[in-house]
DNA sequence: CGTCACGTTGAGTAGATTCAATTGAGGTGG
DNA sequence: CCACCTCAATTGAATCTACTCAACGTGACG
């Protein structure tokens, strides 16, 4: 729906037509967490930026009983941990063992030519998984949520789900066993195989786009 | 929760920290929209951008069988219409009567020290939303809503909604009867007075607030 | 080979939805 | 200014989806 026509994207005239690269200065180290690890807490003082090398990272909220929202996953090569303001309003832990550049601008340096494209699109991606939230069923949400995944692997057959159950459903709003139901659900209907716990191959690719709308 | 310490608010290393004023040019004409009407589409052209000068905007999404996410509203002052690409991902209506500031960058002007802000608190907000849809039951939510409205309209005892409950449904992802009931026990616990349809009266702010977590 | 965390499956429950009927508010025309 | 009309909102009853609680499997790892 809505294909983008060309290779070449177009852009809106307010954006930076020519986006710079990212990260211009002097090469930054790599940070390394192992499974679990927590990168930020909601409170912290913000103003680094991080960029996934490798291993996959959680973006989440919790509420004062201990539910917890995930808002959002990044996966290698993606950008995180920018704010509105000077405190962090999410906490950011590693899923797996994960290496993360981190990146601190100098005192005065703007960066919001490279930042606002990155703003943009995680803006557009919460906004469309609000729609997943808010209207969808156990099986839509899934569906959608294993397409994207697959989509942000490059469309194979094949996907790598880095994260556990626990952390799917408190990506979809639904609960661990669901989760389970539904991928079962899907298993029986031929929709999908289990290759792994956390690796599955996507016989139907339609049936699960439909699903998905 | 995380109180803002000072008046100033402080702001990351990587954004502007004197930001211009967003319309600098020669004044644009304000278009008014009656109840209803149609501002932008899904899959229309972007590039344009819209600042409220009164009335009230719903940004929203539709499933293909007519389910609707209403991801945002938007208020006199508030600016929306920007996009990651050419194409606008949503749509875009008049709640009620509305004055809309139609800004067309010309051609190669890069807004980004002026839109990144936004961005950024579109995506804060968007995430906090995201929460509420994932992890939150019907009486949080509308608690959270109500609690919403009443700080952007400066935190007053009396909150107007311009809404309607079928729009405040598809915002909290709950049916209007859902809406409707909720309210209803809000009201007889003495949380809330209706004063009328469209505008009410917070008698417990504290009851709200802890509700909405 | 045993342990432990993670995942799956099952039965019963609760909360929100659906469908239907009623009430109420706002707007229009006489 | 009031009566009427229409659409929005409320209330009620029955249903259904996802949740809770519990038991059972299974894979990873020492």
């Amino acid at each position: 729906m809505y294909a983008q026509a060309s290779a070449k994207i177009e852009l809106p005239s307010y954006l930076p037509q020519n986006p710079a690269p990212f990260f211009e200065g002097p090469a930054t180290p790599v940070s390394f967490f192992p499974a679990g690890a927590e990168i930020y807490a909601q409170g912290e003082k913000a103003g680094a930026l991080y960029q996934v090398e490798f291993g996959a990272v959680r973006i989440y909220r919790l509420l004062a009983d201990g539910r917890r929202q995930i808002s959002a996953f990044h996966l290698a090569g993606e950008t995180f941990g920018f704010e509105s303001d000077a405190t962090h309003h999410f906490f950011a832990e590693a899923i797996n063992a994960t290496g993360v550049r981190v990146f601190r601008a100098p005192s005065g340096t703007d960066m919001s030519r490279q930042l606002l494209p990155l703003a943009l699109k995680g803006l557009t991606r919460a906004q469309e998984h609000l729609l997943v939230l808010g209207r969808q069923n156990a099986i839509e949400r899934v569906a959608a949520f294993l397409v994207e995944m697959s989509e942000r692997q490059g469309g194979l057959q094949q996907v790598e789900l880095p994260m556990s159950r626990n952390d799917i459903g408190d990506y979809l709003g639904l609960t661990i066993e669901t989760v389970s139901r539904v991928l079962t659900r899907l298993k029986e209907k031929g929709v999908i195989r289990l290759l792994s716990l956390r690796s599955i191959e996507i016989l139907k690719r339609d049936t699960l786009l439909a699903m998905g709308e």
